[in-house]
DNA sequence: GCACGTAGTATCATAGAGGATACTATACAA
DNA sequence: TTGTATAGTATCCTCTATGATACTACGTGC
C-alpha cells in the first residue's frame, strides 16, 4: 500500500483491504466503534505495544481515508480526540464478521494445525 | 505476517486478516468461490500480473491454512486442481461484503479525495 | 532426439511497512 | 526554574512481502 496519487486494485475488496490492512487499523477502528471517542493517549494505553510514531501514522492514514475524525483542542497540554466518521461506522459490521470468523477458525482449524499456535494477547 | 510456529494477534479479526491479507489471496479465493475448481494455469491466466512464484506461494499458504484444497493428478504434463475447502467457503460472504463496501466507498469518499485516484483493473 | 506443455523451484534484488529511540512545544504548578 | 503532562516529529534500522528472471522434470508426439 503505497499511499500515492494513484492506486490500482484487482477488485474493490482490495481497496477495502488497503484501508484496514495496516498493522493497527482494525483495532483502532474497533475501539472507536465500541467505546466511542478517544484521546490519543487513551488509544496508546489501549494498544500497549504500539509506538507513538506508529499510532500517529495509522491515525493520520485513517483520517486521510475519511474513516476517522480528528478534533484538536487548542489547549496545553494538547488534547486531541478521535472518533469514527460515518464511513468508519459502516466498516464495523465487517470487522464484526471477521472477528466471529476468526473465533470459529481458531476453534476448529487452529487446533488441527500442529505446526502453528495462534494466540490472542 | 511471519508464517512461524507462533503467531500473536491483538484480536481474532487480525487472525482473519492474516489469512486473507496476501496480495493475491482474496482474488484467488473469490475466483474459486464463484467459478469452482481451477487448475494452476487457469488461475494464472485469470491473474495476468502475477508471477509463477507468487501464485505458488499464495496457493501453498492458503492450502496450509486449510482454506483451499490441492488435488494433484499424476499425469504428464502435470495437472493440479485447486478448490475451496469448507472453511474457505465460509469466507466468501465476508469477501462479498468487503466488495460491496469498497464499491460504495469508491462512489462516495473516493470522489472527494482529490489527491488519490483509485482504479480497478 | 527435439520441441512442447504444465506446474512448478531457485536466485537475486528492492521497496516500504514497521520498530527503537530520542527530541520538541507549551502552559501550569511547585 | 524545574518538572510534568500531552501529542506529537525526526532519524535510523531491519525484515519480509513482493517481483524479475531463469531453470527443471517428464511423457508424448513428430
Amino acid at each position: 500500500m503505497t499511499r500515492e496519487s494513484e492506486q490500482k486494485f484487482n477488485c474493490e475488496k482490495e481497496l477495502t483491504l488497503s484501508l484496514i490492512g495496516g498493522k493497527w487499523k482494525m483495532i483502532i477502528l474497533w475501539h472507536l466503534g465500541k467505546e466511542g471517542t478517544k484521546r490519543f493517549g487513551e488509544l496508546k494505553r489501549m494498544l500497549p505495544n504500539i509506538t507513538q510514531k506508529m499510532l500517529t501514522k495509522q491515525l493520520r492514514e485513517l483520517e486521510e481515508d475519511k474513516l476517522i475524525h480528528r478534533e484538536v483542542y487548542p489547549v496545553v497540554p494538547p488534547k486531541v480526540e478521535y472518533s469514527l466518521t460515518e464511513h468508519g461506522e459502516t466498516l464495523i459490521p465487517i470487522l464484526e464478521s471477521m472477528y466471529q470468523w476468526g473465533r470459529k477458525y481458531m476453534d476448529t482449524v487452529g487446533k488441527e494445525k500442529d505446526n502453528v499456535q495462534y494466540s490472542i494477547l
